[in-house]
DNA sequence: ATATTTGACTAACGAACGTTAGTTAATAGA
DNA sequence: TCTATTAACTAACGTTCGTTAGTCAAATAT
């Protein structure tokens, strides 16, 4: 009984992250989202509760998942470096494994209504807080260069959210690859 | 005759820049855009042809500027350590003057249709690959570590191009600040 | 002074939107 | 076997969308 619904409702949620990932939450419609399943509009109604609901789903599902492999970090055995890229390295692989739903997570999340949309900026704020530690922890060891903390969580966070635009499934690179090479940038330099 | 034209055109244009990058160029609608501006939406059509004629204007306004920019830096007399620099303080600064049309230009372009969609590709790859350009000329001369060079430039784009989120028109931050904290964490990293 | 252009208005168009209601066949549980 | 649930369907709702047509007063040009 589970499985058939289940089954339905991720194809449903797969086809949402696409479209919403290509066309953007707004310009992407029920109908749109229905024709692609192979099923009518109305039907989604049996899964979902509304359009919100879909992109509610996808929104906080990643955000689940980013907290997920942070977590284990807190654990304070490793360096700040080590951290670092370990946090890195776990960031790209959630990405990599959810390409289209990270860029719905990255980009469709002002959509949302309250009081939802509080909820997930709270969230958001609370994982990019774990980041700036870490690299505070390395500042405050003397490892790292004393730069402006703000601006540094900021660039790495660009630089690692973007990758959804970098990871191609069929390409050279795999997420082990991609997060070596940009720990590598991030913590080098150029020179 | 011209004047008052064209003081209701950029008018229009600063409103759309607004909330197409707040509400995203979908979910704003012309209705929204009149009401804003203070005017009925059948009489923007006085001065845009249609709703992706304001899209179009905006994204290729900033293409252009991004060029404009750019374009004084092929002359050799720089070292690549140098013009990087500059590219990057030059970038940041375009979209410093334009924070708004910022944002529209790097998401919301996906929504303009062919032609232009193709022409806008193309325009865009043309600038980054002026960036790419400079740091392959570092990374020949050896004055840049010789790392993955799409990657780099890649991670460059995203830190330079996430400013508009960063830069607050009445934070303790202007475009130099900004530029010269970004041009240090990218070409000496975090140690 | 007269003619033309500009830029606003009101009203309305057809299309597409999210969503609901009501129905029905197939499936699962008692 | 009987009952309840699931998941699909068709049809339609009220709303909002981008856009057009037609009008008109003010500004501009001749």
């Amino acid at each position: 009984m589970a499985e058939i619904l289940l089954d339905r409702k991720q194809q449903i949620l797969l086809v949402a992250q696409n479209l919403f990932k290509t066309k953007g939450y707004g310009a992407s419609s029920m109908r749109d989202i229905a024709k692609e399943v192979g099923v009518e509009a109305a039907s989604l109604y049996n899964h979902f509760s509304s359009k919100e609901d879909l992109l509610r789903e996808i929104c906080f599902d990643m955000a689940e998942q980013f907290f997920d492999e942070i977590a284990p970090l807190e654990k304070k055995k490793f360096s700040a470096k080590q951290k670092l890229e370990k946090a890195i390295e776990n960031h790209v692989s959630v990405i990599v494994k959810n390409i289209d739903a990270s860029s719905v997570f990255f980009h469709e999340w002002k959509h949302l209504s309250e009081p939802h949309l509080s909820d997930f900026k709270t969230l958001r704020n609370k994982y990019e807080k774990k980041f700036t530690q870490i690299i505070n922890e390395g500042a405050e060891q003397k490892v790292f260069r004393n730069v402006d903390l703000k601006i540094v969580t900021f660039t790495i966070f660009s630089a690692l959210n973007a990758t959804y635009d970098l990871y191609k499934p069929n390409g050279k690179l795999n997420a082990k690859d991609i997060s070596k090479k940009l720990s590598d940038i991030i913590i080098n330099g150029l020179k």
